[in-house]
DNA sequence: ATGAAAGCGCTAACAC
DNA sequence: GTGTTAGCGCTTTCAT
């Protein structure tokens, strides 16, 4: 060690393969093999290739690897989510990380905010990282630009809404027939002035939404009303607007199915604010964990997001094992959960 | 084309910076220049460039960008979270998502939950990846192996929870000062029988907010009484369990602060069951976004975990950028949020 | 059972 | 302004 260690300091690098070739005394090949349990080395080899990579924290570089294996094969996967700070999407991410982890597979997770630029910017960074397969929440706009960047040979599958002009795979809950279910179940506790909330009509989730809840209504010789069914709502402002809306109509509703969370959240503080929390009877979509401990305890159909996450997980990874079959359409069933709001009897005598 | 076309398909492959070169007419550099807005090249050239790539599709691969590029930089950072499905966890994945957005990074996010080989597996699959830095949420163990692995050379920058055994950046919330508050908050509204439920203390959150909440005792001269202090508060059901046996004490608590929102949400149950919910007081930490909804409306010491997780990568952004200075810790203060159930008063005649 | 050479897709360094 | 060469860290192919 001399006075002037000018040494060129290599713990400043991280070590490579060569590093460790040198340090056990093989060639680098040898290490490779050893790394990735190709069998035909000598246990003695191979032991001292083990001690090497740990006195040196050795780390194979994943992306030289892939770049290398004919394959390209990065074990990377990306979500685009509609929104990290929704409890739906989180709950979808959740299943898709179950999945993903116990493949060893590592997650991209990203917003789209509903935003198609978004969209897409996402999907070429993620392209751009060479990732094996995306699961994409589509934003409302014609697929098919979207489509042809990712190609035809990389596996993509679509989550809780229909992605718009494409044919793919597209894990979905059973939107109409739970909005229908919804609707009945007020119905049958004597309402006939029911109002409907939904997203944007540009969301196929909406427009499903939407669909069952007419269906209901028709099929309990219900007259329609434009002012009762409330498209656009995309926050929980939106949700309160809209609930002071309809409560200054002259035949304001008995009853509400919000078929978003925000909605239903925005619609309870109008109803608490004016304390019709007991009056007016209320479903939401899209469940809330702590929906119990409302005043009153809030009715919704629950859909099973972890399970959409999961199955689109699996769905990723059926195709990245090559599966050649038909686009699926899965549909998760949600469950009507009753805890109260949406019990709620009509009282005649009310204006 | 002739009647066997086997070419080899070239479309099954992705385009790489030679199709473009080739297609365009110019050397690989050129287009190379070209992609990274390198300025030395003609308009003319770099239009024949544009055209070849749009054309093409072409994305470049970053992986092999990172590999030539001198300091292998992926503009890729990895976030290690508590759990996905915690709402907390979430909340600072957006705010850590909003800032690496606009930075052009992307983010890797993956739960430990609250598990230390998983948080070991987690760091080493992203080292692998090359990722530029880590926010980590630590687990309750020695991080000194965690910080070896990673090296001196990486960024990387904690979150919620002081790592145990190393020096480094770290966000947190003011959680002893923040838990004072609350227990003051009760005590002002004539409690001294006041429970609190926390963490395992191995956690250095779930340590500070006992800290706190036996600073304010100790302040009004409240004699501690270890059978209101519970811990190893990890779930919804391990609240609720503490909840029915805090309620079974010969004396039991007239308030409690619940110093997650799982205990918070569990111990309500109970108080709901059992009729409880407007007798005794009830402050939460770790805000939950509907707690105005329950019965009665939930007050809270709220953190403000987006912002922990936007400061979280703004100090790994400024590591990025080789900031050298000393680590830093960064508080971000709770705020009492009065919504009702940490406004019950202590009625003298209960037992 | 082990190693040498070529090359994955790209950028760095240097030529012209 | 543009092209050539070398090489990032690894796997593949082929030799020994």
């Amino acid at each position: 060690m001399s006075i002037a260690d000018n040494t060129p300091a290599s713990s400043a690098r991280r070590p490579t393969i060569k590093d460790v070739a040198a340090l056990a005394g093989v060639s680098i090949k040898t290490v490779s093999r050893v790394i990735n349990g190709e069998s035909r080395v000598t246990e003695e080899t191979a032991a001292k290739v083990h001690q090497a990579t740990r006195a040196l924290r050795y780390l194979p570089d994943a992306a030289a690897a892939a770049l290398s294996r004919s394959s390209h094969e990065t074990r990377t996967i990306a979500l685009l989510i509609a929104s990290v700070g929704n409890p739906f999407s989180s709950a979808v991410f959740q299943g898709v990380e179950e999945v993903a982890t116990a493949r060893h597979f590592a997650v991209f997770a990203a917003s789209t905010e509903g935003n198609p630029e978004t969209e897409e910017r996402l999907v070429r960074a993620f392209l751009s990282r060479n990732v094996d397969g995306l699961i994409i929440t589509p934003t409302a706009v014609d697929h098919r630009a979207i489509a042809e960047l990712i190609g035809p040979n990389l596996p993509n599958v679509y989550v809780d809404r229909d992605p718009l002009g494409i044919a793919a795979d597209v894990i979905t809950a059973n939107n109409r027939e739970a909005a229908r279910l919804a609707v009945e179940h007020l119905i049958a506790h004597g309402h006939h002035r029911i109002a409907a909330m939904t997203d944007q009509l540009s969301v196929s989730t909406a427009v499903d939404r939407r669909a069952g809840y007419i269906d209901a209504l028709i099929a309990a010789d219900i007259p329609l009303r434009d002012e009762y069914m409330i498209a656009d709502i995309g926050s929980e402002t939106d949700g309160f607007v809209a609930m002071e809306g309809l409560l200054a109509l002259p035949h304001p509703p008995t009853a509400l199915f919000a078929s978003r969370n925000m909605a239903a959240i925005g619609a309870i503080r109008v109803l608490q604010r004016e304390h019709l929390e007991h009056q007016i009877a209320l479903i939401g979509m899209d469940d809330i964990d702590t929906g119990d401990l409302f005043n009153p305890p809030l009715s919704v159909m629950r859909q099973d997001p972890v399970q959409i996450g999961r199955l689109a997980a699996e769905r990723l990874f059926a195709r990245i094992d090559n599966d050649t079959s038909l686009p699926q359409q899965i549909i998760v069933p949600a469950e009507l959960v009753a805890r109260g709001s949406g019990e709620i009897r009509h009282k005649h005598g009310r204006s």
